[in-house]
DNA sequence: CCTTTGCGTTAGAGCGCTCCAATAGTTACG
DNA sequence: CGTAACTATTGGAGCGCTCTAACGCAAAGG
């Protein structure tokens, strides 16, 4: 019952185990007569290589641990699909574990992936404390990819939220509106940077910022936007934290019998599969999350392969999606 | 720079390489002295064990293979969470490889799991052919998750399609709806089940059913619903493949000034987060996506620990949530 | 006092593989 | 024909761990 292994596949070739080893590995030193038997008898056997045995002989596991947030968020999804991209080109496995949005669970994950021998760690939107992350990155080469911060002493790839919601503003500016009122992430750890940048390019179109708190749940938008709708002062346009936030706004102000964009616009951020749907069709910021997962993989290969030891930090720029959400303000 | 091992451990604790690994393993005929001594060598030192080298001594890995049809997809992911729960309670590791929507890509995950010498597999809405399922239940206990399908000779957990549409039609008959068209999903492997299960539950209330061709996505909604649209003989209620084909359907429908539920009626099928955002509010069949990740493992289980070997067969009820996506038909 | 019992500890083999150095086998060359 | 220069193949050590059997040592029993 228990599986096949070199000897057994050596044994039934006529050969020696080295040479199986040989052949497994696509050495050009094997002659065809030999390389045909024991592949042969590999697959008569159903003979697959043990990759503990490998890792262990060859002192390299060839292996990265990826760790995600919350497999929940399509956010994230899009990420995996560019470090699985050019893992890939590089002959790297990826392991993933789900980080289950705990910071405890978080940790787990770690340590499995550094007992497991990965050879570095790729961490998309970690829960972790900066102190966490820099204690693996001592272990084992480490990237943080797309919290919209950076983490003192490790790679970080993420892009600029500053950009982002200017990207958003001056698109609200363009179009007319001067009253645009923010509904932040609450908690949520790119809450901040967001808000700020908000908060600057307001300031810098001379017009004045406002920030209500939200959160990154759709159910978080019923609080403030009712508030703004019963209030007397109810904004031409609504910049939300994220899509989420966007598509709780649209209930919300739809079930007052307010039309979007005829009423109100609305902006949200990140550009998930739910900004698409045509039924929502949001204008929302875009981040470049495949390309984000690729720079992640070639941050690390500098360090293993290069051998760079400073810090890498990767910031790139969001775009901005436009959609049916957002229109010039009703005149007055 | 190379990682500590047992050796490095023993050496400074002043005993042998073996007691490193009783204590390592928390067994209890250890002194108190000397397991102190140890573990604080091991915290110094920063020791961590290396699975491949445990594995390959244990001649286990207590490690399962769950691979996943796409990553992006919501549905999947509280499978993941159900099965991660169950696993983590009976002290197995779970790795994750993300399947791409590729039977390709699957089956080379399929190839990596068996390296890494897991102790089973857990395919969570494989593309795989069930050639290649069986063949991959020969080596290790496999359980597949979710696809509407039996798949022979290996364990499968799902949710019964015919019951699901059975639901979703009884409850539009229930209003008052007699002509209910179904926009089936193409070439999902889930398609023929569901569209089945809805010509049998109309034929059964003495209905014609009607079924247009549709796709698993938002945006295959268009050109059947539009072609409905079109005809002279518009049904007051749809019944869609799942909830993405659903989204498209409500978009198309309203663009068309049609509304939801005054109109026409729509069913959706997954019950993803998307139907229960308030903006779409989507009336739709839920499947206990947690329960069948759990499900999975203790079906491994019992193929592992009590050497069941015949193929198990679980097939749970899928329940209907009602949103506001369904209403009585117009009067005529 | 010596033997027995049992506990804590350890030596050593072995898990399946890689890789280096050594060997056998072949061809080329002076 | 002998030796050099290759090429194809193999033996064996070693990767970091576990696990069995054996060991030393103390307390208990005769």
């Amino acid at each position: 019952m228990s599986r096949p292994t070199m000897e057994t596949v050596a044994e039934r070739a006529g050969v020696s185990r080295a040479l199986v080893s040989l052949v497994m590995n696509n050495s050009p030193k094997v002659s065809d007569t030999k390389r045909q038997a024991v592949l042969e008898a590999a697959a008569e056997l159903g003979y697959r290589p043990n990759l503990h045995a490998r890792s262990l002989a060859q002192q390299r596991t060839k292996t990265l641990g990826m760790i995600i947030n919350d497999i929940h968020n399509p956010f994230f999804a899009e990420v995996v699909y560019g470090v699985e991209a050019a893992a890939e080109a590089h002959g790297l496995e990826v392991l993933i574990l789900n980080g289950g949005r705990d910071a405890e669970r978080e940790r787990r994950a770690v340590e499995t992936h550094l007992q497991f021998q990965v050879e570095a760690l790729v961490l998309v939107g970690p829960k972790l404390s900066d102190e966490d992350i820099l204690r693996a990155s001592y272990v084992v080469p480490t990237v943080v990819v797309g919290a919209g911060r950076t983490h003192p002493g490790v790679d970080t790839v993420t892009t600029d939220d500053h950009v982002g919601t200017a990207l958003a503003i001056d698109h609200l500016i363009a179009l007319g509106h001067r009253n645009v009122v923010h509904i932040d992430g609450g908690s949520n750890i790119s809450s901040r940077p967001r808000s700020r940048g908000y908060e600057k390019a307001m300031r810098s179109a001379g017009l004045q910022p406002r920030i209500l708190h939200g959160g990154d749940d759709e159910l978080d938008a019923a609080e403030p936007v009712g508030a703004l709708i019963e209030s007397d002062n109810l904004p031409t346009a609504l910049f939300t934290f994220n899509d989420l936030l966007a598509a709780g706004t649209l209930s919300t102000l739809e079930s007052a019998g307010l039309r979007v964009p005829d009423d109100v616009s609305v902006v949200g951020y990140d550009n998930t599969f739910i900004a698409a749907l045509t039924h929502i069709s949001l204008t929302t910021v875009n981040q470049p999350r495949h390309q984000m997962g690729e720079l992640a993989i070639r941050t690390i290969l500098e360090r293993i392969e290069d051998g760079r030891t400073e810090p890498a930090r990767i910031d790139l720029s969001p775009t901005l999606a436009v959609r049916n959400s957002t229109a010039p303000p009703r005149e007055p």
